[in-house]
DNA sequence: TGTTAAAGCGTTATTATGACATTAAGTAAT
DNA sequence: ATTACTTAATGTCATAATAACGCTTTAACA
């Protein structure tokens, strides 16, 4: 499960699985493959992010398995499973795994193997193939309580950014407006942001000052114990 | 991973591979086998621990998938793994439960396929077959982070409990001295315990009340949000 | 030069936290 | 009956964190 934003909502990286085979119909999918053998969840997990979308990913977490027997037995789901897998209805245990990433620092580069990789705004999400959809909640939910225990502002926005770029992430997360005064004083206090010189430009309006972590406290943050993200 | 309280340490249930075949080293292990095809994870998991102890247990949370392929390549491994398995070298993916239970609610009765099921202290536990210890501390892990947001003791604690067995709980768990004062402070303003008319009776000082958790409160609690527990 | 839009500062009342010491209520021993 | 012993239970105060607010500032643009 890839996450990225752009500014202003979530979006989520799926795949569009007509590329793996033409005379299938076109749907997309969330990125995944099958494991090797001679590889690790970790090492599966970025590699097939790779394979599909081009990108390396230094963050990637896992956040559950699924193995409903059922998962692969919806009639729709056949034609797929019976061109790509060698043995169609196979028992498939699947290992999520998810990411956060700043859309504007990569270009997706899909293999051939998926011509298509595209970014979908999480909100607008509805279906999915197989038990996708349950894959993809369970994975928001864990983005969304893992946010409210650790900043992760580091791996969605870009280098430079505004508070309120920050804030808006955080809106987006949780899908609720916050006060822009106590966000600012709760983030700022936590002393991982640095100031930068830089303000915005070209808006009309007062600029905003752009701030970026300073990964040393940011790490040192981490590993001081335990926090509380709430507005 | 069965954790189980006894008032005073925490508990790890392993279980004796020795009667699993008679001819390999007797050692401890953590309870576990193959998924079947027509049961889903969590079925599966409800299943093994029925087979292998005879409990069984309400509470079960998934915490992780395990799949490193040198986990089953230690050479001290391999007599068990050719004794039990049909494919022994197969890759194996092992997907981890975990469960809280009141050590006094069960016996433990194994089934014949693993004759001997014991309790261990959790601080005892130095060495287990496989990455079994790896796996252990990482379901540790998630139980602390697990407990630092929501309070957890309706699963571990004796239906009736003083104030301070459910702090020894904590302290057990954090491996830590916490204030009595502020303990109690914070806990009897969660406001999820009934205090029964009940006291501890035929001890050489003064009796401590019985309390209870209030299902409904505690269960309104959960859904209400986010919590911190660190004292 | 006035309008517009977001940036950014500051206060106050309320609640949560951490640190700390004494009294209360039973049993056991004399 | 008195005393010793052990754990239960309670209270305060200073500090920190939070929520709920209003107002001023800085730029672009008309």
């Amino acid at each position: 499960m890839i996450f990225g934003f752009n500014g202003d909502q979530i979006y989520v990286l799926l795949i569009d699985r007509e590329n793996q085979l033409k005379n299938v119909i076109s749907e997309y999918a969330l990125p995944g493959n099958l494991i090797r053998d001679d590889e690790n969840l970790d090492m599966a997990a970025e590699r097939v992010l790779k394979e599909l979308t081009g990108l390396s990913v230094i963050y990637l977490e896992q956040f559950g398995a699924f193995g409903d027997p059922d998962r692969i037995k919806k009639k729709e789901d056949q034609p797929w499973l019976k061109a790509v897998r060698s043995i169609p209805n196979a028992r498939v245990i699947t290992v999520g795994y998810y990411s956060l990433i700043r859309m504007s620092d990569y270009e997706l580069n899909p293999s051939s193997f998926a011509k298509n990789a595209k970014w979908m705004p999480l909100n607008s999400i509805k279906k999915l193939p197989f038990d996708h959809l349950k894959i993809l909640n369970s994975s928001v939910e864990y983005l969304r309580s893992n946010t409210k225990i650790k900043p992760i502002g580091f791996n969605l926005l870009p280098e430079k950014f505004t508070l309120n770029q920050m804030q808006k992430l955080y809106e987006a997360i949780f899908d609720k407006k916050i006060d822009n005064r106590n966000f600012r004083r709760k983030i700022i206090n936590l002393n991982i942001l640095d100031k930068l010189e830089e303000k915005q430009s070209g808006v009309a309006h007062k600029p905003a000052n752009y701030y970026k972590f300073n990964k040393k406290r940011y790490e040192t943050y981490l590993e001081s114990g335990f926090f509380k993200f709430e507005f």
